[in-house]
DNA sequence: GACCACAGTATGGTCAGACCATATCGAACC
DNA sequence: GGTTCGATATGGTCTGACCATACTGTGGTC
């Protein structure tokens, strides 16, 4: 190396300090969801780097679901801060799927975890349960493993939006889509979802009642019917 | 630009087809943590579109923490797959707070969660305490908040870790990581970590017990000590 | 042969400028 | 007043160039 004592600890690339900078501005001047950020164009102007490296740090922003980008022009064109904490949850989770640097295994045991956990907190606020109650309608009506899934998902994830917990409802939401495939095929190889829907209904009556102990047992309980082959 | 007539409502964007193609080659040639993606030029030649638009798929891979690119020439340098699902959840929540759609007591509410789950499981598993007996030596050695939290940390990451569930302990690292500051500060505020020791020694005993019980209530009452304006 | 200096080269990082597609805005026109 | 159509602002894409970095191989030196 040299002498001269320079040591390039760590090189920040362009579209890092854009990023820092606009994230700087979001704090700073208080942006919240719903504002627009300056256009690409003149953003690059504003910190003296190319176009290029600005749409980079959006394409993060994009994937961190905090910024929605629209062509055109008006009100609603350009960079807009949004929220979808699960959008970006779900890529995360499907890429670190199919990289197998995550298991299934692990995916379904933190779907556990939250759902008792909902459950209970549910169970003693005494939530609205008329999200889960049309969930469990659309079960039944159902003509598909695919459209029982969806109804099914439903159903978990409002346990989880009953919870009050945004951050928890979020990751709720990004498990249950990266594993619609999985849940459909489990479906399938049950064959009668009988079992599941007296297991949902235990559920909602006791979240009805506000029972969070049995709350917690039914959803363990319904977990380990709907993938008995992970709860040897 | 082919004018075959072509031409239906082009709705997804160039880089995103590159990332389609990019996770297809991942789950079909079952590729895996340490393998190279090809060169950026060469990826754009072999998929007809230009550079700029690898890149931004690129870009969204590296925020997903799925790859790392490393500039120069040989073994290392290029796009290699990796995995850190903790530092994309970090960005997230960090700019999701900072958005104000998400709040600090739906963070350390996942974390109670998370954190009483891990202690349970560990407990019934006789899991390992090496690392939480390590960590609490750290926080007797500490000379400043900052240094206490990092071990304190370290102490609850290690609870998560013993889990066994990489997913559950990711998004520990990256809920500790989001909220250090705000963990300085409450330390801060409270002056005396006695009771916080006091508290740590209880866990880690009761995890060396194997009293999963013990150690749900031990870790429960932990955080209202540190946290008491989230536990009214 | 062992070692070292240096040019070669493949890689990502950055930039400038052009053009396209889209959606609104606004003025001219009926 | 309503309609039409051009102007314009926006993101999306491409091209081609140049830079910084770090390995690779070659050739010289001892």
């Amino acid at each position: 190396m040299d002498g001269t004592g320079w040591r390039p600890v760590k090189r920040t690339r362009t579209f890092e300090d854009v990023l820092a900078q606009i994230e700087r501005r979001i704090t700073e001047d208080g942006l919240t969801v719903g504002d627009r950020l300056p256009a690409e164009r003149q953003l690059a102007e504003q910190l003296g780097v190319s176009r290029s490296s600005v749409r980079e740090a959006m394409r993060v922003l994009e994937t961190l679901g905090v910024v929605s980008s629209q062509v055109g022009r008006g009100p609603d064109a350009g960079a807009v801060l949004t929220s979808r904490p699960d959008s970006a949850l779900t890529d995360l989770l499907r890429l670190h799927l199919g990289l197998a640097s995550l298991e299934m295994r692990e995916v379904i045991g933190t779907r556990h975890m939250i759902e008792q956990w909902a459950a209970a907190q549910a169970a003693t606020a005494r939530a609205d349960t008329s999200a889960l109650a049309a969930a469990l309608a659309g079960m039944d009506a159902a003509g598909s493993a695919e459209e029982f899934v969806e109804h099914d998902t439903a159903f978990h994830c409002a346990i989880a939006d009953a919870s009050g917990n945004r951050l928890i409802a979020a990751i709720m939401r990004s498990l249950r889509d990266s594993m619609r495939k999985y849940s459909v095929e489990a479906v399938r190889r049950l064959g009668d979802t009988s079992i599941l829907r007296a297991d949902h209904v235990r559920i909602l009556e006791a979240l009805e009642r506000g029972e969070a102990d049995e709350a917690v047992a039914a959803v363990s309980e319904h977990l380990a019917h709907a993938y008995p082959s992970l709860f040897t």
